[in-house]
DNA sequence: GATAAACGTTACCGACCGGTCACACCCATG
DNA sequence: CATGGGTGTGACCGGTCGGTAACGTTTATC
């Protein structure tokens, strides 16, 4: 395989400070397994990167599933949280608030160009049976709920064909930064989007 | 890791008759692969499954890399043929061809619950030095404007931006399989595209 | 200062993996 | 029958990986 170079000085952040090394471990995970990929990167970078050892990192995750499985629920949490903004930025203009979401959406295509983690886990770790499937599943399950109540409030005419839409969209933008690169993926998506909108809001 | 299963039993297929070695090695490949992940099979299991031996597979392709290339150009290949098909089909019919090109998806969306087998490579393999990255990137180039061009033809009144848009959908919903179930997704997929094609449909 | 929990260090294990080597085999063509 | 190319066999190599054991060190608490 000619695969990756190596890890070598990466992903040092998440170290100095009194940060408990669970919360470090996991940060420096997700960090990882976001560039190499979950196959892609051993326990002892993952321990080294988070500035400890094997054995701790066996302590407080017994297992590297588990650890997996722990940094996927973080990355949900701080996915989750831009309903919050959302919410606090435009309290009851939920128009606004969808075409925020866009924009957020937009944003995070050109600046994260790895995709979703959730679903690069997913697409990673065939077996279905894996732990981890069931995190996703439930995060991409109350991402789509979420955006159904905003369409909804947005007085779409049709907020569940809508936001099943805006979803795939979302999704298939995200892949195809991976595939295509971010600059046209981006673009696409936010025409797509606004197109979408505009034929589906009017109630 | 706990992961998959043994390969066990798998992908005996494609191996009895006269059949070369080198095309058997690419379906068992092309098979486990799609079963395993890239990473996780070995050459072993795969020429184990042809019905050969390590040394001949080592003797036809260079790399375990290279024989992955092959294997995508083979999907690619298939992929391809579909549009030969619709043409066939409907010939100059091309608002019929979008049509039957929904209704081959959603079949493949749920006969394939494995998604996309290129971008499941592309988001496997992070490393967009790869050779097979730019196996990926030409497929998913020529893939979106074979249908630009029959959503011109079909006289939308933006056809670019319903090829995207029926890109990105399709995409999303060939993640979506793996992250949520096939049984939602291709519904969601076929309503999302006819929607989005009788909006962008007339001229 | 004793105690115990948390953390660090080193070495190790068994398994697997990509890739190579040397050699035997089969079978067609001359 | 000889030859040579394509194929099968098994052993082997160096490396990596997930996970564990044993032991030493820090740190806080009473």
């Amino acid at each position: 395989m000619s695969s990756s170079e190596f890890p070598d000085k990466a992903a040092d952040l998440s170290s100095p400070a009194a940060i408990p090394p669970r919360e470090r471990i996991v940060s420096s995970a997700a960090d990882l397994f976001r560039k190499f990929g979950i196959r892609g990167i051993g326990v002892d970078a993952i321990a080294e990167a988070a500035q400890t050892n094997k054995m701790t990192l066996y302590r407080k995750f017994g297992s590297k599933d588990e650890l997996l499985c722990a940094t996927l629920r973080q990355v949900t949490q701080r996915a989750g949280a831009i309903w919050d903004e959302l919410e606090r930025e435009f309290s009851g203009d939920a128009a606004a608030q969808l075409k925020r979401w866009v924009d957020f959406q937009v944003e995070r295509l050109e600046q994260e160009p790895g995709g979703c983690d959730l679903a690069n886990a997913a697409v990673e770790l065939r077996d279905s049976d894996h732990p981890a499937h069931a995190v996703v599943q439930e995060f991409k399950n109350s991402q789509r709920n979420r955006l159904a109540a905003v369409c909804e409030a947005a007085g779409s005419s049709n907020p569940e064909l809508l936001a099943d839409t805006l979803s795939l969209l979302l999704e298939g933008a995200r892949v195809s930064v991976q595939t295509s690169g971010p600059e046209g993926s981006s673009r696409r998506f936010r025409e797509s989007c606004e197109a979408t909108i505009a034929a589906l809001s009017s109630k």
